[in-house]
DNA sequence: CTAGACCCTGTACCAAAGTACGGAGTCAAC
DNA sequence: GTTGACTCCGTACTTTGGTACAGGGTCTAG
């Protein structure tokens, strides 16, 4: 049934590499097998689901920390909790947004305004950053 | 005329810490001041004014790197060169703005499956990242 | 039976932007 | 004439998510 695959099928299986697998291990994502078929430790599904699991959370924004919190929850039980982490990390990543749609308008304003003063003098950006008034 | 202000006052000055300015030295970004009044050195308003333009121009998401940069360059002469750099800057944050939002969306995507589902059954945001089709 | 590919463990290193600490010297005020 | 705040210089640690290497052992094919 469950597939017996080394270190290194696993990582290829799931796309990352096996010194990346290693580091799931030590931050305790993902538990290092116990059974080894000789000197070899032997991979299953589980551990490939899991592998998958942190990396599809890690595309949608949650850092390595959280995927632990959501790897610890029950799909039966905890639908409460898995709903908060998601809605904590959508209040997050809006807030990401705002901060960088402020930076993107100011950073807008000032290529125009260099764009449109024609006097050959001195650049409004790097006059803007170099200071007086703000 | 430029007054004679030593590093703890340099740092408070532009809001931030005594390490900060050192590290900034390490970076190159800062000179290390040459002049020394007794044992301490001494700062003026020139590097009061370049400790704020770094801070301004992260305010805007350069990094030091980037900022070295925009230091090294010329009010008079460098207008094109800081415009380029600033477009960079517009173009980088427009994908960070574009890639949070498509975060964003596949989270609230989630989410309210979730608040939809009546079903006692699986949390679906824990399924759906656990995997099977995707 | 040997070469090459793979695995094991442990440790060190990378970026980025600082922060903290140790141990010494010095300055101003009371 | 000493206390307390400040400075100097150098080094090490922090966070996050890995990556790289050293020095083995082992497995599989030809």
């Amino acid at each position: 049934m469950s597939s017996e695959i080394t270190i290194g099928t696993l990582a290829r299986s799931a796309g990352v590499g096996v010194e990346t697998v290693r580091y799931y291990q030590r931050r305790g994502l993902l538990a290092t097998a116990g059974t080894k078929k000789g000197a070899f430790r032997v991979y299953g599904d589980s551990e490939l689901a899991r592998l998958r699991f942190i990396r599809r959370a890690q595309a949608l924004g949650f850092k390595l920390d959280e995927i632990a919190s959501l790897l610890a929850l029950d799909e039966e039980t905890d639908r409460e909790s898995a709903r908060a982490l998601a809605r904590a990390k959508i209040a997050d990543v809006e807030e990401r947004i705002r901060q960088l749609q402020s930076v993107h308008s100011a950073l807008q304003e000032l290529v125009s305004c260099c764009e449109h003063t024609e006097a050959p003098a001195p650049c409004p950006i790097l006059r803007t950053l170099g200071g007086e008034a703000n």
